[in-house]
DNA sequence: AGCATATTTGTTATATGATAACAGCCATTC
DNA sequence: GAATGGCTGTTATCATATAACAAATATGCT
């Protein structure tokens, strides 16, 4: 199985450690059956992105990676990686952010849906039929079709709403 | 009344300057009631919006504004009547798109959808209850609180369909 | 009308996000 | 172990957006 588990909701307490790892597995098991390489800095962009469930800008991970390597980083490096990670479905850019996140089922293709806190900045990625349908649905009436699906939804998450 | 028509889908043959002049008319009754003020800037920058049903960048303005009064607009000038308009209601932003487009129904407070021709770069609005009630049964079923929907569907318009 | 005030616009500089073009490196295959 | 192709480094540049302050213009008041 590729499936590295998590909870729906990122807020819920869970093993965090566990689910980097869990997704860097899946993305080597994944790399390996499409036959493309996951290299080591490919896999360390992919690290950082989750890091945390916030998504994270290019720039950041430039950063963070320059500060490693000692000023060894520029644009390119971190663009080229994500653009790997995007094509392998291995995380998602939330284009009202001009940022990116890791996905979190990357074993099937999806566009995902994106809630996304103001307070907290962690996203909580859906995958939801119910908006998908409703898409197609508004869609088809009009005899668009459908290739690429935006949906980002930014308010508070519940744990922000509550502690304010 | 304050709403201009417009066929739901922008690709219908319709009278566009009659879309654009009527576009104007409610936006300067909507600015009035407002008690805020649509300068001639404001309404020019508005006016380049609606030229066409295309999403238009902030430069493209600038570009056109510079050429008709050589070299007098810098970003600033763009960007600012731009965040005015955006704030009344008068225009969306285009997140995946870094782009622009006139509001159909600037009348009533809403996000809009958008499912834009990646082909002839036309954008087709919708005001779909359908899927802003889908976002909210998902959103709700996690307890978060909608505040900003960004829903940019890209893909063929009937009419580019037929024309391959 | 004439002044005071607030708003709008102009201007310069700069932040932030992303890509083009080419050179060098490294892994794989034969 | 040479050749090939893919990956990464490097420099330069483009594209989008904003900060900060100065000048101009509209509005309200007397």
């Amino acid at each position: 199985m590729t499936e590295h588990s998590m909870p729906a909701d990122p807020h819920q307490p869970h093993d965090h450690s566990a689910c980097v790892s869990g997704a860097l597995a899946s993305a080597e098991q994944l790399c390996d059956r499409a036959g493309v390489r996951f290299t080591a800095l490919r896999k360390r962009v992919l690290e950082l992105v989750w890091d945390s469930h916030k998504p994270l800008g290019a720039y950041d991970i430039l950063e963070t990676l320059g500060r490693e390597d000692g000023r060894r980083a520029a644009p390119p490096t971190v663009y080229r990686a994500l653009d790997f990670l995007l094509e392998q479905g291995l995380v998602h850019r939330i284009a009202s952010l001009n940022a990116f996140i890791g996905c979190s089922s990357p074993d099937h293709q999806h566009q995902g849906q994106f809630l996304i806190c103001r307070a907290c900045h962690v996203a909580i990625e859906l995958d939801s039929h119910g908006i998908v349908q409703a898409i197609a649905a508004d869609a088809s009436e009009l005899g668009f079709q459908v290739e690429n699906e935006t949906v980002e939804i930014t308010g508070l998450c519940a744990q922000c709403q509550a502690g304010q």
